[in-house]
DNA sequence: CTCTTGTAGTTTTTT
DNA sequence: ACTACAAGAG
């Protein structure tokens, strides 16, 4: 296209404000580029400043560009940033985005290749948890001994190594079970195809599955994507990376970002080789360094710079900054963690004082259960705060209900859905009714609402369970047909009215139940913004975290990991302490890999300060409920002396009485959480199963068994009229009529009855 | 079938 | 210490 390689001085005016080397990021769009660049330097505007300057030179439609980022807080700001530069355009990027949904738009239109609908569902973390328990158990597996959180997690590594059941090696498989690894990897997998489902890991190895087997459609996006960029690549694991080798192998148009003092999730296997290596799979590719820091002040980076400096395996940078000497790092040590706490929240109301924003103030912490100790001492003195990432709104229980209902609407081979909603609001179905299900589902090789549907046309279970199984059948029924014209919030009030699940909130009058309602409202609320039910759900699986509505300035409290990428004028890390941090389990288990990723993360949370950065170490902790003592952090030691001021308010014998007597009681202990209150059970959906008039249903119910002719229930062939057989519950008897899969039995003792053939066996 | 009692895991980090 | 789930009683 346009060749003339533009000299510096008819740099168009929009990158005036870009340091050389990002310029020259920008500038080279053809062939392989590695960009370094250290925290702060200015890497995202880099990247929005490529990405826009290739839709302004015509060198390729937005949709011609894939753009692909870890989390969905980094494709936002992306996507926000590269608006503010070309404006309306932004919209005609469909491939801007994490991995995962990438993926997942790819593989709604493949999935037939590998045995899915294009509806398939998206499960998270604890359905698959549920699909694996489900899965140990008909295994006779010790579920004590083999805890399904650990095939799990050997699972998740698999499918991040781009292995596929048959890939295992016998290592692999001796992970597991003695040697059952890959007996149940295999098992699990086939269970997701019955359920037409994927695992987050499933989303990229399916692609990557198809994109080896299927020349033609890996050539369709070859040729489609003319660039490809991608952020944090030090973060990449392997199949991302052969996922990613495969799109740009022709082109070879691909731009990565990266730091690798910046790799902080190798637990979930990413591979800093994969950055470390791009020259030798890239041949000839661009370097580009960013190493002027724009972000902190000459201490604060000296400090971080010093401290990453013990880290053995990097390829080095020397970031250094034009801003003035500030404030050094501070260390300062307490009696323990309330008083960390206490200090903390002087320290910021000192800050509020002084003027500034609260926005601005930042708490990073190790792991989520430090942060317990922050909300209560902010919510005792009445300092507004925010925790990101701690309990999710798509985790609760009110809006997983919610969401299962509509799961089962959209995708009715959604077991998992059905399974936590039949008896919710509580219909009088229990294990029994649960069990007949599970049985004559697996007999038929059929999903369970399929087999409800049976079921409530036969004799099986008692009238009520079966009128109440048949009710809630013509209930779906119902709203699938509804589905198709009415708005996915619509159908949200619809349902939540129509099965009582509104009606069992209102009844219950404990604490909580309010704030379900509302949370359900907002649910309802969130759905507007979409089109159709499986947008939203889509939505929901991949775009999990929540911008809850920001009223008010606040103090952010969060991880280190989810502050990856942010900046804030001042940040506070409390718990220096070994043990904590460095955590515990990477000292165990990790060896020195795992502590260098831990002093990465240090380095993280550091550098994400610009004007003032405090340490805290304490002497006790509580933690597992015991009080430990304990020592600081070696990574305090390993910051350079010239750049810390330390404080310790143990030293003096003053500071340790006081600390001793004013530890003793927090008033608020128990004020602080509320109890929740067991007196929510026998909802009127309990009553309104009782009442509904269920015995003027069966009309409906046969009507229903039609409508649910896709679902192909085979007859046994094994079976014909005059056949003797046996059943659990009837005994002995003779077929004396056979229609489909249902069976008309004289049973010896029971009389006749109907059932379902897979209930009886030949006797 | 629901409520109570006992036990074990939990405290890395995310899609 | 706290929770969440399994097992057992009513």
């Amino acid at each position: 296209m346009t060749d003339h390689p533009l000299p510096a001085a008819a740099v168009p005016n929009w990158l005036s404000r870009l340091n050389a080397p990002q310029r020259e990021a920008v500038l080279t769009t053809e062939g392989p580029v590695l960009m370094l660049a250290g925290a702060g330097t200015g890497k995202t505007a880099a990247l929005t400043h490529r990405l826009a300057h290739l839709i302004r030179e015509r060198r390729a439609w937005p949709s011609e560009i894939l753009c692909v980022t870890f989390t969905n807080k980094a494709a936002r700001e992306m996507r926000h940033r590269v608006g503010q530069l070309i404006g309306e355009a932004v919209e005609g990027m469909p491939w801007l985005g994490t991995f995962h949904s990438i993926c997942a738009r790819m593989l709604r239109r493949h999935a037939e290749l590998v045995g899915l609908q294009s509806s398939f569902t998206i499960i998270d973390t604890d359905d698959q948890l549920r699909v694996l328990k489900a899965l140990i158990q008909d295994q006779g597996l010790d579920e004590k001994r083999w805890p399904p959180r650990q095939l799990a997690g050997l699972i998740d590594g698999w499918k991040n190594r781009g292995l596929n059941p048959d890939d295992l090696t016998p290592i692999d498989n001796e992970a597991y079970a003695n040697g059952r690894g890959q007996q149940m990897y295999r098992l699990y997998q086939d269970r997701l195809k019955a359920l037409n489902a994927c695992d987050f890991g499933d989303l990229l190895l399916h692609m990557l599955n198809i994109f080896r087997t299927d020349r033609s459609v890996l050539e369709q996006y070859q040729n489609r994507f003319k660039y490809v960029m991608v952020d944090e690549y030090q973060d990449t694991n392997a199949v991302q990376y052969l996922w990613l080798r495969l799109l740009a192998q022709t082109r070879k148009n691909i731009c990565v970002v990266g730091d690798d003092d910046q790799s902080i999730y190798s637990w979930r296997g990413a591979e800093v080789a994969n950055i470390l290596r791009f020259e030798k799979d890239f041949p000839g590719a661009k370097v580009i360094r960013l190493e002027q820091n724009y972000r902190s002040t000459p201490q604060i980076l000296a400090a971080a710079s010093g401290l990453i400096a013990a880290n053995s395996q990097r390829l080095g940078k020397t970031l250094w900054t034009e801003l003035n000497a500030g404030e050094k790092v501070r260390v300062i040590g307490v009696w323990d963690a309330p008083e960390e706490a206490r200090r903390v929240g002087e320290e910021i109301e000192r800050l509020e004082r002084e003027g500034a924003p609260l926005d601005e103030i930042a708490i990073l912490v190790r792991a989520q259960y430090q942060t317990r100790e922050f909300e209560d001492r902010f919510i005792q003195i009445g300092l507004n705060y925010r925790i990101v990432g701690g309990f999710r709104f798509y985790e609760r229980a009110e809006i997983r209900d919610a969401l299962a209902y509509l799961r089962v609407i959209a995708q009715p081979a959604d077991d998992l859905a059905f399974e936590r909603i039949y008896n919710q609001p509580k219909r009088g179905l229990g294990a029994k009714a649960l069990e007949a299900m599970h049985r004559h589902a697996r007999r038929m090789g059929m999903p369970l609402a399929a087999a409800a549907l049976d079921i409530a046309d036969s004799d099986e279970l008692p009238a009520r369970a079966r009128n109440t199984i048949g009710a809630l059948m013509a209930d779906f029924l119902r709203w699938r047909d509804m589905a198709e014209s009415v708005t996915p919030s619509e159908l949200l009030r619809t349902v939540l009215a129509e099965s009582g699940y509104d009606a069992m909130l209102k009844a219950d009058r404990s604490a909580e139940s309010a704030g379900r309602a509302d949370n359900l409202v907002e649910l309802a609320r969130a759905m507007e913004d979409y089109a159709t039910l499986p947008d939203f759900l889509e939505h929901v699986a991949l775009v999990m975290d929540n911008e809850n509505a920001n009223e008010g300035e606040k103090v952010t409290i969060m991880t280190m990991h989810a502050a990856k990428g942010l900046e804030f004028n001042h940040v506070f890390l409390p718990g220096w302490e070994e043990g904590v941090f460095p955590s515990q389990r990477s000292l165990d288990e990790g060896g020195l890999a795992s502590l260098e990723e831990e002093r990465r993360l240090a380095y993280v949370g550091i550098t994400r300060a610009r004007r003032r950065c405090t340490i805290l170490h304490a002497a006790n902790r509580r933690i597992y409920g015991q009080w430990t003592s304990s020592i600081p952090s070696r990574f305090i030691e390993e910051l350079p002396e010239e750049t810390i001021a330390v404080e310790t308010t143990l030293t003096g014998g003053a500071s340790l009485w006081r600390a001793n007597w004013s530890e003793s009681e927090d008033p608020f202990a128990h004020v602080a959480r509320d109890r929740p209150d067991r007196s929510q059970q026998r909802g009127p959906g309990w009553q309104r199963a009782l009442s509904t008039g269920y015995e003027t249903k069966p009309a409906r119910v046969a009507e229903s068994t039609r409508s649910a002719a896709s679902f192909a229930a085979k007859p046994r062939t094994d079976i014909t009229v005059g056949a003797r057989v046996f059943h659990d519950k009837f005994g002995y008897g003779e077929v004396v009529a056979q229609e489909g899969n249902k069976l008309e039995i004289a049973f010896e003792q029971a009389g006749t009855k109907r059932v379902i053939d897979s209930f009886v066996k030949l006797a």
